[in-house]
DNA sequence: GGACAGTGCAAGTAAATACTTGCACGCACC
DNA sequence: GGTGCGTGCAAGTATTTACTTGCACTGTCC
């Protein structure tokens, strides 16, 4: 049944643009090109329908993972930091909006929120590994540093729109971030070869 | 003229709580304690009251200075990255509201926009006199650091309510967003005596 | 061929919403 | 005393919105 997810995508974009009380049902309708009694014949009410679309949507995300054994931390890091950035980024105006309604509709944006919960306990693990195989100076609270990182990215993708002076170019912001975030953990740097290969590998495994 | 004002207030809170379109002239009356139609008498239309309820708001927030001679960065940080992380959690509500509805408002989101971007600019110049004062580890890229210690405190007050658990605890956040990034530009770390000078000063630098 | 599920279309309902009008009341100021 | 100004109150208008109903059409399966 390609009309329901026709109308799930349309769904999304509409919430995404307008928000919930912006996304009426003749604007959704209007977007999938159906009719907007359909809407209600197939979801029984708006309120479902946008909880089954954002449900839809942040369900579908497969994040990034980390290598299980860290090799080139900084190299790792870059290349999934920047593909969480542009996740973010795409995803922007949906996160918005769910995070605005959240005292309104929390279970919506409870929904949205599993995304980033999931990225940020991958990279804390990550951290923790790097931590056990010596790779990163000792006594230092990687778990901040994992929080900081997460928040940069996302400030990033939130605010860039509003604010795009304040922030590094957006093709190499994520590894700036991971850059001062090494630093801060004393992570050694990458050297060229090490660089390229371990970017290949993180992004062989973000694939799978 | 109280009333004026009462309005304003009763404005702000509606919207903080129900975004735009949900901020009814009816309730924003109500919970101003005045006849709705005064609201139309004194302001125009709902948009107009709005938007001068928020940028009534954001124009009043008085941010704080960081010291123009830098003495122990570290701990100036820590106290104003404080004031500005309890600022931001104040505002979150409104600030989450005003992000949700850039797209469609772009005014009421640009003069959101206002407080946020000046205490970035305080921040990146404060790290320049860090700089200039030799505080601060040669060749570092503070612009970026200073960057992330916004998006730091700005993401940690806008998703605390949604993911508790991946935030440090509220009281020390801040001084520990300021650890990792006084780490990354190698800040000389703070002493007792000097730590308690350097709070105090800034704390009654930013009452000023 | 016929039952049937899925969809479109036209029309409508009840509620909410932004905004208006007309009138009355109180209160300061001259 | 009287002239305005600011406000409250009651009522109303036009529009939007979520959701419903009834009917006709189309394709699939038996």
């Amino acid at each position: 049944m390609i009309l329901r997810d026709r109308i799930l995508d349309a769904a999304v974009r509409v919430y995404g643009a307008h928000g919930f009380r912006g996304a009426t049902t003749r604007r959704i309708a209007e977007a999938a090109g159906v009719n907007e009694v359909t809407l209600f014949r197939t979801f029984g009410s708006k309120a479902a329908l946008i909880d089954a679309a954002i449900r839809n949507r942040t369900g579908r995300d497969d994040i990034p993972r980390l290598p299980t054994k860290p090799v080139d931390p900084t190299a790792e890091l870059t290349a999934w930091a920047t593909e969480i950035h542009g996740h973010m980024r795409r995803m922007r105006s949906m996160i918005r909006k769910c995070m605005s309604e959240m005292e309104e509709r929390p279970a919506m944006s409870g929904a949205a929120c599993e995304g980033p919960s999931w990225a940020h306990h991958e990279l804390r693990d990550y951290f923790n590994r790097v931590q056990a195989a010596n790779l990163m100076a000792p006594g230092v609270e990687h778990h901040v540093a994992s929080t900081m990182l997460m928040s940069s990215l996302f400030g990033d993708a939130m605010g860039r729109d509003m604010m795009p002076s304040i922030y590094p170019p957006a093709s190499s912001a994520a590894e700036q971030y991971v850059r001062v975030i090494a630093r801060a953990l004393g992570l050694p740097a990458t050297t060229r070869a090490t660089k390229r290969a371990g970017v290949s590998r993180a992004a062989a495994s973000a694939a799978s």
